[in-house]
DNA sequence: ACCTATTGACTACGCCTGTAGTCAGAAATA
DNA sequence: TATTTCTGACTACAGGCGTAGTCAATAGGT
């Protein structure tokens, strides 16, 4: 599977959220903050289309778009990926490297027991 | 901080690992693996010089390469970014992808179960 | 003293990415 | 009906990245 850059990986997500968007859809729902043009939108979701990550359905003059790959399992590769590069593979000095620059949250840490408490079974 | 891609990360593991590498200790300290040219790995070091990510030292009629940029940090930095990017800032999302993707090992499991009671404190 | 190998400096080039612009046809509006 | 607007299709273009090549000076071997 090809690559899917930051920017549209965000399209992504808004797609995950709510599948049959057309572009301006899209475009609204991501938000004011990016300031993206409405072209931007589309040139990445044409490019999405092209790399497999979405489909397109004809709907009169326009077209809707779908997750043609499944957010999960996406973003679960990308864990592994990012792990093997930055931390060789090891899951645990990722986490302590949470825990110290950016605090993990007392609800993070219950979270991830209860985690680790389903694993060991 | 400029972006480190994923070709000059692994150039900097060498160097985090041995400071004060010359460019054709680098490529050396590499491996065969990737397979790349000694002009390749000096265009690396170069950019990462550029990037402010290592500095160079005159030895002779080279350089000898040293990190400026702490792995720790650099480290620690990659994490909260990954995590933003692709699981909106939450740490416990990304563990149980890892779970279930990749399977954490025994060991892997009780080592964040020891970092988690750390972090209770 | 010459040839070879190594080094740094500079250059090259195609693909990906961010960020749109242009154009032509259809729909909506005045 | 004439104009503006929206849509998709195609095009553009600079900067980053992967992957070296060329060139000139120097160091080292014969």
């Amino acid at each position: 599977m090809t690559q899917i850059s930051a920017s549209e990986l965000e399209v992504m997500d808004v797609l995950w959220a709510h599948p049959g968007l057309a572009a301006s859809d899209v475009h609204e729902g991501l938000g004011d903050e990016r300031g993206w043009n409405v072209r931007t939108v589309k040139t990445f979701l044409a490019r999405l289309v092209e790399k497999g990550a979405l489909r397109k359905a004809e709907d009169g003059r326009r077209y809707l778009y779908y997750p043609a790959i499944k957010e999960d399992a996406y973003k679960a590769e990308a864990a592994t990926q990012f792990i093997d590069r930055v931390f060789s593979g090891r899951a645990a000095p990722l986490v302590a490297h949470l825990a110290d620059s950016r605090g993990l949250t007392v609800e993070d840490i219950a979270e991830l027991e209860k985690l680790l408490g389903e694993l060991k079974k």
